[in-house]
DNA sequence: CAGACCAA
DNA sequence: TTGGTCTGT
């Protein structure tokens, strides 16, 4: 579905400028880590860990991001996955056979010496397991961060708390939460705006996607965008073969979706997934409170268990405190 | 990804 | 100020 709603929002989209967003940010907590995971690596592909082999990549990651959000005067608040829907089984057994597949490939490029090979495929072996989950849940408390518990996706839970003004805007490189409902999303949420592409280093900003201008930008409802990530496939169900955004978009405005279902796919009934999307299970069991963080608590588990440099972990602690307060004018904390 | 450092 | 390279654990 990424690749295909990409096309689609091409002309439907803004760029914005960090300076430029404020206000509480809902950020997807395991796309976050997970491109944390599969990125922050040396050459090799060996992920940062401490010196009893620790995976660490995914604290680096939040630890840097984070004090950099709260500089920027956003508050962000980390949503975590809970339960899956059971129809998505079959989509983390195929995505769990594929980092092990990749595990494979990244010892084989290793023996080969293929460095560049090892890279790709240890980043696509990367996997968000309990223990980065709960380290980074760990960090997040020190630092003052709230985060919550979604009963199900955590960007459906995300959403929920957009619509119901909660927090302002949704944050994943997924665009699972506009289906879901979410009035905005932005992608690209760096501060450093450089990423390497192909070899070269290109400048990527922010990228705000407001839901209501992104729907009449299609000329479809949110229901239409759910049947359209339906037909070019999703996270439980991989769609009709050969179906990208153009045609879906054009099937979906033409009022054809029952009837391309009923052909092409005749066994399956999309109803539970649409319904999934549109009425997904949410909590109002959370409270957003944002505090200093625990310094010593940060540098006592950083440095003191996985051997992070005390100077670094100071220096981006730093963020949190003195220079966000002098840069917001509105009371922070 | 983000930080540190260096060169143009 | 911008862009490149190296490093973080």
């Amino acid at each position: 579905m990424g690749v295909a709603l990409r096309d689609l929002a091409a002309d439907c989209r803004e760029t914005v400028d960090l300076d430029a967003l404020s206000g509480i940010a809902a950020i997807d907590a395991h796309n976050a880590l997970y491109q944390f995971l599969s990125i922050i690596r040396q050459p090799d592909g060996t992920p940062l860990m401490s010196a009893d082999g620790q995976i660490t990549s995914h604290l680096t990651g939040l630890l840097f991001r984070t004090a950099n959000l709260v500089e920027k005067g956003l508050r962000p608040v980390y949503v975590f996955d809970g339960t899956p829907p059971t129809f998505k089984q079959e989509t983390i057994d195929q995505r769990r056979e594929v980092r092990t597949r990749a595990g494979n490939a990244w010892k084989e490029a290793l023996r080969v010496g293929d460095i560049a090979e090892a890279y790709k495929q240890a980043s696509a072996s990367a996997r968000v397991d309990a223990s980065i989950i709960g380290t980074a849940q760990e960090l997040l408390t020190l630092l003052g961060i709230p985060w919550v518990q979604a009963p199900s996706e955590g960007e459906a839970q995300a959403a929920y708390m957009a619509r119901k003004g909660s927090v302002r805007f949704a944050v994943s490189q997924d665009y699972d939460s506009l289906l879901f409902g979410s009035p905005v999303l932005v992608r690209n949420l760096t501060v450093s705006g450089r990423r390497k592409m192909r070899g070269r280093t290109i400048t990527v900003s922010p990228e705000r996607i407001v839901l209501d201008a992104f729907l009449d930008c299609l000329g479809i409802t949110r229901e239409g965008l759910v049947e359209i990530g339906i037909l070019v496939g999703t996270d439980y169900h991989p769609g009709i073969k050969g179906v990208g955004g153009k045609t879906a978009l054009k099937l979906v405005r033409g009022g054809e979706f029952e009837s391309v279902i009923a052909e092409r796919l005749p066994e399956f009934d999309p109803a539970p997934i649409k319904e999934f999307f549109l009425n997904p299970p949410v909590s109002d069991d959370y409270h957003l409170a944002w505090s200093p963080p625990d310094t010593a608590g940060v540098i006592e588990m950083l440095s003191g268990r996985f051997d992070f440099s005390p100077e670094r972990v100071e220096g981006a602690l730093e963020k949190f405190s003195v220079k966000a307060r002098q840069k917001t004018l509105d009371q922070w904390f």
